[in-house]
DNA sequence: CGATTTTGACCGGCGC
DNA sequence: GCGCCGGTCAAAATCG
């Protein structure tokens, strides 16, 4: 986005612009209103690609009211009845087009509020089930987009869904004061008038899960993913064990928004891009973020719920979004809680990844240079979700399901929690 | 001219 | 305490 490649000293980062498969979708989610991709097909049984929804929501508003009166205009004052029938038709047919675009528009926006309301109620089962089964530490993920979720309710049919965040309100309401105050914070951290009387476990808690990210790969030879939201590219910096350099980008939708991201190339596979997202969006997402905001929330929350475990980054066909997915895809979702910080990774390269199992731990913000330490792989739980994003029928397949889940409440699994330090 | 990128310096965490 | 490393800052450079 920000990088287009007219320079070259970024090395391989500032490479030409290609398009991958994900930026495919994404680009198709931001030409089509929000509510036509987010919202599932189902609700409307209308097509994205339909094009009954953009000639009736861009075409004709513009047209009727130019044009309408052209036509009176351009009318001699004695012309013919004939030519008095065929206006009428036309006034007719397009007042018949006016009121079939107003139907449209009111069935996208109760399409919008229906999608929106199932997201919500499906993330609050899914924490629902984590008080259950008392999984402390990942009940703060699904907390944590719960309260998003309530905030975005504020705003009507736009949820400002974000990418999942471990951090725990407290942390978030800190950083989301000013990017700017964060260093200086930090590097304030060791005032004695900033240290808490007593270190209790809570604190220890947010210390370990204060760092959680959002990891996507996906197969690109364009400097950076599209996800739909603005960033500025803050940093570079070459990392040990990878010759290709680590760019760092904060979001720019809003002042203060504290999300980063990094992104670099796997060492291993260089078509490979690596996104790492850091922290929680203060702002609504666009639709092209939204659906990649989504899309993580429901594999986390889902994945959290504990239905399924696997220590080698497999599918599990026995999980119903799992199986709503996979028929489309090869792509994986792991999530880790391994320290130092738990990790959602979406595997969007769309054959098998070539790298082993472990190398996804990698990808969780480790430096390669860690790898040699004991590190928990076996912590590690999968499930092929991440194809809904690079998908185009991703709204069809979060549809079924959230559909799926929805009837399934109550089913329980094992659940992987346990951490390698 | 404002926004963005580049890049060296700086900081804190961590291991030895 | 020292050095390494990842992450961030901020001034300068660059772009549209």
């Amino acid at each position: 986005m920000e990088e287009d490649g007219r320079r070259g000293r970024s090395l391989e980062l500032s490479g030409s612009a290609a398009v991958v498969d994900m930026m495919d979708f994404f680009a198709k989610e931001r030409a089509t209103p929000a509510s036509t991709t987010d919202h599932g097909v189902p609700h409307l049984g209308l097509k994205k690609e339909d094009p009954a929804i953009n000639i009736g929501f861009q075409l004709f508003p513009a047209t009727l009211e130019r044009d309408q009166p052209m036509v009176q205009q351009q009318l001699p004052p004695d012309e013919d009845n004939d030519a008095k029938r065929v206006l009428e038709a036309m006034q007719a047919e397009l007042a018949r087009t006016n009121e079939e675009n107003q139907r449209l528009k009111n069935m996208l926006s109760d399409a919008t509020n229906n999608y929106n309301a199932l997201h919500v109620h499906l993330i609050r089962l899914m924490q629902e089930r984590n008080l259950i089964d008392g999984n402390t530490q990942f009940h703060e993920i699904t907390s944590e987009v719960d309260e998003s979720q309530e905030e975005g309710d504020e705003g009507g049919a736009v949820v400002p869904l974000q990418f999942i965040d471990l951090k725990p309100a407290s942390v978030v309401d800190e950083e989301s004061h000013s990017i700017k105050d964060e260093g200086t914070q930090r590097r304030r951290s060791s005032s004695p008038a900033d240290l808490p009387p007593s270190k209790s476990s809570e604190q220890e808690h947010e210390a370990s899960t204060r760092k959680a990210r959002v990891s996507v790969r996906a197969r690109s030879s364009a400097p950076m993913i599209s996800d739909g939201c603005h960033w500025r590219k803050y940093g570079q910096k070459m990392a040990k064990g990878n010759p290709c350099p680590r760019a760092y980008y904060r979001c720019t939708m809003a002042a203060g928004c504290p999300v980063r991201k990094q992104v670099q190339r796997c060492a291993k596979d260089r078509s490979v891009l690596i996104t790492n997202y850091e922290g929680t969006h203060n702002h609504p997402l666009p639709p092209a973020a939204m659906a990649m905001a989504s899309t993580i929330s429901a594999a986390a929350a889902m994945l959290l719920s504990g239905s399924t475990t696997s220590s080698e980054g497999v599918t599990n066909p026995s999980n119903p979004l799992a199986r709503a997915i996979m028929p489309s895809s090869s792509g994986v979702v792991t999530i880790s809680a391994s320290a130092p910080f738990p990790t959602v990774t979406l595997d969007l390269t769309r054959t098998s990844s070539p790298l082993p199992a472990s190398s996804s731990s990698r990808v969780f913000g480790q430096p390669p240079h860690n790898q040699s330490k004991p590190q928990s792989v076996a912590d590690t739980v999968s499930v092929a979700t991440a194809a809904m994003v690079a998908d185009p029928n991703f709204s069809a397949a979060l549809a079924a399901a959230i559909s799926s889940i929805m009837g399934r409440k109550g089913d329980g699994g094992t659940h992987q929690t346990s951490n390698s330090k």
